[in-house]
RNA sequence: GGUCCGUUCGUCUAGGGGUUAGGACGCCAGGUUUUCAUCCUGGUAACAGGGGUUCGAUUCCCCUACGGACUACCA
């Protein structure tokens, strides 16, 4: 009988979380879900120098605008917490001392300075250091001392830390999911260290003993972390524990140029990195997904899609779909640039799966942040309006002419549509709709292209300049949709405005 | 520098010893909408290079180039 699927997902709370984790946090969901197994999140604060206010609220927001539900965490609880490590603390100490009692581990009281100086050393002679076997010997630990030295040592205070004893001439065999098998020689891995002199772990202790505490069996993580590999499955053999497996994720690259995102990017090339709005204490402001109007199921479905496909021609999957057709398996090894066009493709769609009495209330809150209150069935104008917006700002780039009459009228477009004759053909116009009784889209248009044709006079000569000096510009939906719904008193009025301005 | 990982249209990718190398975004053109957008149709465009292996390689192997990650008492 297998054991259940248990997957982390453990950010640090240095800042807002980019889409690259949040990328790492949906994989690990879907997994989990795919395999009716739990999704847990792991606050990794063991480094307090780094700890950044409100990044854990906004970890935890982010996943819940994204409708990424976290099984167990800090906020949700669990049997295997406390979830943030700084409230484990006191675990971790027993794990490390157990590794020095093994003999993996090993006690090294050099000093920040020492060992710049050591680094510096080398590379002066164009070698590089490596505190393992080559070089351990030469520095101050307690490889070097007796038993009671070193215990003297600790108990005269003196500020230590805790390696790892990375074995010597062994080859390793590493399995990742998406990267298949690998091959380490451990001669080239340093004593790492595990246990910090703020009496802190690193996150390489910390990691494997809470993974392992947690039961976690599946660790999905960024492809920083390949050469962190080697140590960690040489933590788990030195532990005598069982090592979950492992799937390596690609980078998110930035959209042009080279190298992985970076939280600057985004402003700087106009499109967010962050699911979330973010405010620093200095006051810069790093924009948000959700902020710029997107909405959670463009975000999940172009992330989806960054690293990993489902093998057939479908494109669009909302989140249960997702979970449905997911497979680590599938995940590719190299890393993606990500383009923001094709997030703004998946938004377009998704924002047309909103019906439009959920838009208008969204529009309608736009517009009072305009300082516009309307009389005008919202709902209609958005039904109408909503196939040429990607945003609900849109709505407003597309029909704000229903709320404020033109004032000019676009010049190329006047210069087409307003002859000698117009001002004429307008009159009548006005004098036709001025009459019509049944106020409805069909009727007007029947009643005008009726008169057109009886006339003889060209739909363009009079359906041009009607839109011109209905909208201001030649856009927005069905000329008579328009009529009807900006009814027959405003029309009246914005077609005798047109008439004295041509 | 060292170690590891990667490389199919501009981008995200499918595919896999013999294919017209498929899809999507973008872009271009046409159609619909007597407007614009949407939408529909079509088009543009790719196997990094060099060696092998093979009857045949984009696919398998090696090398090179390029890209990336890591190389902290950060995660």
């Amino acid at each position: 009988m297998s054991q259940k699927v248990r997957v982390r997902f453990a950010p640090s709370p240095t800042g807002p979380l980019h889409i690259g984790g949040v990328r790492t946090a949906l994989f690990n969901y879907l997994f989990a879900k795919k395999h009716n197994g739990d999704f847990v999140l792991r606050i990794e604060d063991t480094d307090q120098t780094r700890y950044v206010e409100g990044a854990e609220a906004y970890i935890i927001e982010a996943l819940n605008w994204l409708n990424i539900p976290v099984d167990e965490g800090p906020l949700s609880g669990g049997n295997y917490g406390p979830y943030r490590q700084s409230e484990r603390k006191d675990l971790y100490r027993k794990y490390a001392d157990m590794l020095v009692e093994k003999g993996h581990a090993y006690y090294a009281f050099d000093s920040a300075e020492a060992l710049d100086t050591a680094r510096k050393n080398y590379e002066a002679k164009g070698e590089t250091f490596i505190y393992n076997w080559h070089n351990r010997e030469a520095m101050d630990n307690s490889l070097l001392l007796t038993e009671d030295a070193t215990q003297a040592r600790l108990d005269s205070g003196d500020a230590y830390v805790i390696r790892f004893k990375s074995p010597k001439g062994e080859t390793l065999f590493l399995q990742d999911i998406v990267r298949g098998d690998m091959k380490i020689d451990t001669n080239i891995l340093d004593d790492k260290v595990l246990f910090k002199s703020d009496g802190m772990p690193t996150y390489h202790l910390a990691n494997i003993v809470d993974d392992h505490l947690m039961e976690i069996t599946h660790v999905i993580r960024g492809e920083e972390w390949l050469p962190s590999l080697a140590l960690h499955a040489l933590l788990y053999r030195a532990f005598g524990w069982n090592a979950p497996q492992f799937a390596h994720l690609p980078l998110l690259m930035k959209p042009v140029g080279k190298g992985k995102l970076s939280k600057r990017d985004g402003d700087k090339m106009g499109f967010p990195v962050f699911p979330l709005e973010w405010r620093t204490a200095e006051g810069d402001v790093f924009s948000g997904y959700r902020e710029d109007g997107y909405l959670p199921e463009a975000v999940v479905n172009m992330l989806a899609f960054l690293g990993w496909n489902p093998g057939t021609e479908q494109e669009i999957f909302s989140l249960e779909a997702l979970v449905e057709a997911f497979e680590l398996e599938r995940v590719n090894k190299s890393g993606a640039k990500f383009d923001p066009e094709k997030t703004k493709w998946f938004q377009h769609h998704y924002l047309q799966e909103v019906d439009d009495a959920t838009l208008a209330d969204q529009f309608d809150s736009f517009l009072q942040t305009k300082g516009i209150t309307t009389s005008l069935d919202l709902p209609v104008i958005v039904g109408l309006l909503k196939e040429r917006a990607t945003f609900v700002s849109d709505l407003w780039e597309q029909g704000s002419f229903f709320f404020e009459a033109p004032t000019i009228y676009d010049e190329k477009a006047a210069k087409k549509a307003f002859k000698e004759d117009t001002a004429d053909i307008l009159t009548q116009v006005r004098d036709l709709i001025e009459n019509v009784d049944v106020f409805t889209s069909e009727n007007l248009s029947e009643k005008v292209k009726g008169w057109i044709t009886a006339n003889d006079i060209g739909f363009g000569k009079v359906m041009m300049p009607l839109r011109l000096g209905l909208v201001g510009e030649m856009k927005g939906p069905d000329v008579f949709d328009i009529i009807s719904i900006l009814g027959k008193e405003e029309t009246v009025y914005r077609i005798e405005k047109a008439i004295g301005s041509i």
